[in-house]
DNA sequence: TTCCGTGCAAATCTTTTGCACGGTC
DNA sequence: GACCGTGCAAAAGATTTGCACGGAA
């Protein structure tokens, strides 16, 4: 079974990249932001972020699920409403960013701010699906954010097409 | 009950909009195309293109039904199921958008070529979803596209904040 | 007449919710 | 000890599929 929306390898060394981020993890930066927003620490909420963390893309909840249970215990595995659970909370922190592939199924990542900020580009045969980052791209949504009628707090850019490996 | 994922009025007169199309519907577009990739006529199918060729913007596959419901006959309305494969059709000859606003319900627009594309607003507290064209972000993803490890044939741009009447 | 397009109902699949238990504070 | 976080099972929604009929070619 071909498994779609599955992340391409690092295949962005040519394109301009973000810069990788240092100390305060972004596991670390999350707990905190947890912590402050009065959320209480849980298991299943920690094994998430860690995973996250870990993770160089994007990620549907079930794969999280599948992940997770791999690595645990299969005594107590996180069961999957926490997993969405957990996914809402940290969006609704701005921890995380949900991305929408047109596949049918959501996508998560860690949000690590300003220099992890990326897009996305997705194979429409294969789903895989490829970061990027654009300063230019950057600079315009910037400046046209200024021209609409609506208060900006994020933007979402994908790119559809066919992956070299797909485009034969 | 609130009804999220509404298409906001005409709210952009102040910034640049795309031209309206001219003479060869994109009803009638469609019907061509359709018959040129070898499909036969159908009544679901006919009232569907109708439709969406009568919308101003992005509609969900249950809006579809209802208004297709509203203004039809009672005695043989048109099936979820078939506004789906309609849908579906149209989106693999390139005839309709596939749009996701995060909200969790996939939105359907006529794609009426180079005239018409453009791309939206997401107000993410009401819902609401205006279109937007910027000649400035075609030109930055135009030069961008040439870049990137992908063979790229559409994009995707969606801004999230809060709509005016939101941002009280 | 042949075969496609459609409606209907049931099946899938993703995501959400209700509830009870166990851990955190 | 009070309450939140979690697992489990069931519910809710959106979308897809199986099947038989009726219309298009």
């Amino acid at each position: 079974v071909v498994r779609p929306d599955r992340c391409a390898g690092a295949a962005l060394d040519w394109i301009e990249m973000a810069t990788v981020e240092t100390p305060p993890t972004w596991y670390e930066h999350a707990s905190r932001a947890l912590a402050r927003a009065g959320y209480r620490r849980g298991a299943a909420r920690d094994r998430v972020l860690a995973l996250l963390d870990a993770q160089q893309c994007a990620r549907t909840a079930v794969e999280i699920e599948d992940e997770l249970r791999q690595r645990g215990p299969r005594s107590r595995p996180v069961s999957r409403a926490s997993i969405y659970r957990i996914l809402d909370e940290l969006a609704s922190l701005g921890l995380v960013t949900r991305i929408e592939t047109g596949s049918g199924h959501a996508h998560y990542e860690a949000a690590r701010g300003r220099s992890g900020h990326h897009h996305h580009l997705v194979c429409d045969h294969c789903g895989a699906l490829t970061p990027f980052t654009d300063s230019q791209l950057e600079r315009t949504i910037h400046q046209l954010a200024k021209r609409v009628p609506l208060d900006v707090s994020d933007h979402e850019i994908i790119l559809h097409g066919a992956c070299s490996n797909c485009a034969h």
